[in-house]
DNA sequence: CCCTAATTGACAATATATTGTCATATTGGT
DNA sequence: ACCAATATGACAATATATTGTCAATTAGGG
């Protein structure tokens, strides 16, 4: 009966610890420009096109306050600029300036060099597989989550 | 060339989104019993033995401050207790009060619930099948990661 | 035995995230 | 056009975690 419990405890601590593995990774390639995890995902959303805080939030799968946070940082040090929404006027969008730009720029060599390290490790195949296993995990665990 | 980048960004993020839903699902689980899941990972190591802060830090594979933090708050709640290390003056035994091991039983029914759901949804074999991927993925990560 | 290393708890500063509340702006139904 | 419901940013309180520092303890080599 417990049994299933400690699969269960396992599973959870597996995908915790990866989490702080990866976690770790993404701070070790961001601290070189100056920014971290969190303040890469913000930039990173809005390099293709600005969205509003709120639309940052849901890409990341985070509250909207938190992004406000990051976000208001960000634009206090001047990697992050706010222009008029024509859509709401309290919700501006959100967008990098030339040095948030640059930053995400610095990291992504290093980013790149290490994705190559796992596709090489694993296997292109391979890793496209897993990816489809973590999405398929995520699936199930949304349909049977408590 | 920036396909790699994507790949890897992809799967960071597939573990982030996991992370999240795991982390939401525990504190649900644990909200009833009134702790959050830091405090039930905490208690929840040293159910078996009694460890020292070093040694629960070890295990929960975060800093030994987070924990000593942690561990000094379910002392002043109760839910923890110190006992004299024979070993080390300064590092106490740390071990659940029957009221810390109280609050930990009262979440064992759900877990184990969620954790059969979670069986159920993947099939035994497939779960278990998994849960070895993903010790494999930490593994790699360790080896290749920046 | 002694002296240097490493370990450990305490404390502080900082970063990330959540929940809750408030005031204002936006939206949608009638 | 109006009014209720919703969305949004600002603010505060709380929880988790990291890094860095300090003093006291412990461990290990000579």
């Amino acid at each position: 009966m417990a049994e299933e419990s400690q699969l269960g405890s396992e599973f959870t601590l597996a995908i915790f610890k990866l989490n702080g593995q990866m976690l770790a990774a993404g701070e070790k390639l961001a601290r070189p420009a100056g920014i971290t995890v969190a303040r890469w995902q913000v930039l990173g959303a809005v390099l293709r096109q600005p969205l509003t805080a709120v639309g940052i939030a849901r890409q990341m799968g985070i509250t909207r306050q938190a992004v406000q946070r990051i976000a208001n940082r960000l634009i206090d040090e001047g990697l992050l600029e706010a222009s008029p929404n024509p859509a709401h006027k309290r919700s501006p969008l959100l967008g990098p300036t030339p040095n948030g730009r640059e930053a995400v720029k610095q990291i992504a060599p290093q980013q790149t060099e290490f994705s190559k390290r796992m596709i090489d490790a694993f296997g292109r195949d391979e890793f496209q597989r897993l990816i489809g296993e973590l999405h398929r995990i995520a699936d199930v665990v949304d349909e049977v989550g408590p």
